[in-house]
DNA sequence: AGATATTAGTTTGATTTGTAACTAACAACC
DNA sequence: GGTTGTTAGTTACAAATCAAACTAATATCT
């Protein structure tokens, strides 16, 4: 093909997707390793960990998550003993799922983990050239 | 738990797979729905429309990808008509990899989508952003 | 030459994901 | 009060992925 000014590793989907391989690849050993979650596990437990109670649809909306995975790691976990759900009494649809004292022990750990992480990735950045990937991952995901 | 100083949605390994997936998203329609191609397929095709003819164990290297992920890509793009292997004659555990004719079209085809779709992304930020954002991926991939 | 080790790529079986159909609880309307 | 519609979450089946074992070609070492 004739021009030269198009480079894979800089085409957004392609340089996204390799980095977010990268970093999730080394998180991974953290909740997989140690406690045998899958991400979308993960996800579930730090959104419940981070930001209390709260519903599988609501869980959905927040990590953009489609509501088949959320429901079957919602069962893993369950199964794993980290958290409980209760129906609630005015719509006895919907359910809340809170993490038990297991739960928001491993939530707590992972958490730990996840700082320190990001800590070392964030080493490698600027202050600035770091706010300035923040933004711009915000407005992509938002798209 | 304690402090409230860590967001979810700066945490780097999850930001980033937020951005991946919805820049994936959006691009995928191209070449799925167009022709039918997986995601490591579409790489694949890549990789030799835009770098030329080579092995495959060569793409593994260059897209971080599994030798069993490239395998089916390089069936399925085979049976699609879009590429040719040939095994060298010094060596025939070596293929040569090569795009046919159609494969050229469908890449040229591909390549442009990928150039509009990028430059439609590209469109939300500023130069000096869009440089900071390149450089940070390229290094968080290199990890 | 013959045994052993590497390398390119493939195949297989288990795990994970995606899509779509499903159940159950509620709401609204007549 | 029954039909119709909507919403929360589950289940079932197909498609995709991963890990590990495998085949075949070559290289190495004696």
């Amino acid at each position: 093909m004739d021009d030269d000014d198009f480079d894979l590793s800089r085409f957004l989907p392609y340089a996204l997707n390799q980095a977010a391989e990268a970093t999730s690849a080394g998180f991974q050993k953290h909740y997989r390793l140690k406690y045998g979650m899958l991400r979308t596990e993960w996800r579930v437990l730090f959104h419940l960990g981070r930001y209390g109670s709260m519903t599988a649809t609501r869980i959905c909306e927040r990590a953009s998550l489609h509501k088949t995975k959320v429901s079957r790691a919602v069962h893993a976990l369950e199964h794993k003993r980290f958290l409980t759900r209760e129906a609630m009494a005015q719509d006895r649809r919907h359910e809340t799922l809170s993490l038990t004292r297991q739960g928001q022990g491993v939530y707590a750990d992972l958490y730990q983990s996840a700082k320190a992480y990001d800590a070392d990735l964030g080493a490698h950045f600027t202050a600035q050239e770091r706010a300035v990937l923040n933004k711009c991952l915000e407005k992509i995901a938002g798209l």
